[in-house]
DNA sequence: GACTTTCCAGCACGACCGTGCTATTTTTCA
DNA sequence: TGAAAAATAGCACGGTCGTGCTGGAAAGTC
């Protein structure tokens, strides 16, 4: 890997950082050369304008959701303890410092038009199909109805995991991970084949 | 009521409409001023910075609230009756253009500290209680459970809700408004009493 | 209608914004 | 090791940011 691809990862590891706590509309190429330790023009040689570095952020941290919360999942045994594994990381990732990027995102440019706006609803809508996939798993292994709705516990597991974020990163609450498998336990109940 | 207050009332509605597609801390004097056909100056004068301009641009946001949500829901009979009438308010005051100021505060400010988010978190707070004891009148009313614990049902509310302005708003699934609805009888069927 | 208070525009300020151009240093590869 | 290419810093630009001051216009009060 030449120097140059080197250093665009390490600006971006910052980037990522940085933004997870002032959005992506809050970084500003001055403040991140300065925590990136490189000038202002020396850091921005490496993405041609601003809107560029703020797709590659939104790039980056696709990948990081990746490899920490979808990829553990996937190693598990398909069916609910999949899905289970899913919650796990997931909430552990809601927990990071500075929050996570994909909800700050979508609150910036849900009604922004752009390509900022465009890839940040294809990154959530590709989120939202690979956990229906999964609950799918849990259809074929028997452990959910047939005739389940995936997209249905899709939405509700979201809605659920939407929930913890605020309820416990930003209101604090210290129920609120009880809760939470409280109210996933009982969508799973609610789908689960009667034997 | 005095001129100037009236004025400032004036920039207030136009300052939180521009802040639920822009943010709080996307909000700017200059494109401020231009879109309330007044000075920078002049429109400063009435706020003696911009944190108080943006503390207001939250209260003001949350009487909208009150005023669109919960007064309409209080007007309705105690119970369940009234908890749905609560979502389909809050579902409506989702879908408004520009989207909820509280979840893009909420997103902007979750781990910046400062009195904009002390403001924030204790609105949100408010709101939840006020949700979890409209779930209590439906427990006295009897038609939940006595053992019910209206804050795991407040908090699954809260999450359907926010599912469903991911799933509507920003990536504009044309089912997302019935799931939700499925996902609230459910919830609510396991919290009815059994008679 | 005079007087006082309030409101608001004009103007200026230092700081920082995103973005380019130009050298110069560093890396890459023959 | 020397030539070609890539990476980075220095510097400058027009623009906008939040914030003050100051004078005149408008509103409120007697």
């Amino acid at each position: 890997m030449r120097k140059g691809e080197l250093t665009r990862q390490a600006i971006l590891d910052v980037a990522v950082r940085m933004a997870r706590y002032s959005g992506l509309s809050g970084l500003t190429i001055g403040s991140l050369a300065a925590a990136a330790d490189m000038s202002k023009s020396g850091l921005y040689a490496h993405f041609k304008s601003k809107e560029a570095l703020q797709l590659a952020c939104m790039e980056r941290n696709s990948e990081q959701f990746r490899d920490e919360v979808f990829r553990p999942a996937l190693a598990k045994p398909r069916g609910v303890t999949r899905l289970q594994a899913l919650m796990e990381h997931w909430m552990a990732w809601y927990s990071r410092p500075g929050g996570c990027l994909f909800l700050a995102a979508a609150a910036e440019f849900d009604d922004l038009p752009g390509p900022l706006h465009d890839l940040m609803v294809a990154e959530q809508r590709q989120m939202i199909d690979s956990l229906a996939r999964i609950a799918t798993t849990a259809v074929e292994a028997g452990e959910l109805d047939e005739d389940t709705d995936v997209f249905q516990v899709a939405q509700e597991v979201f809605g659920i995991l939407l929930s913890y974020n605020w309820m416990s990163r930003i209101l604090s609450y210290p129920d609120a991970s009880e809760r939470t498998w409280t109210a996933f336990n009982r969508l799973i109940d609610s789908h689960a084949t009667s034997l």
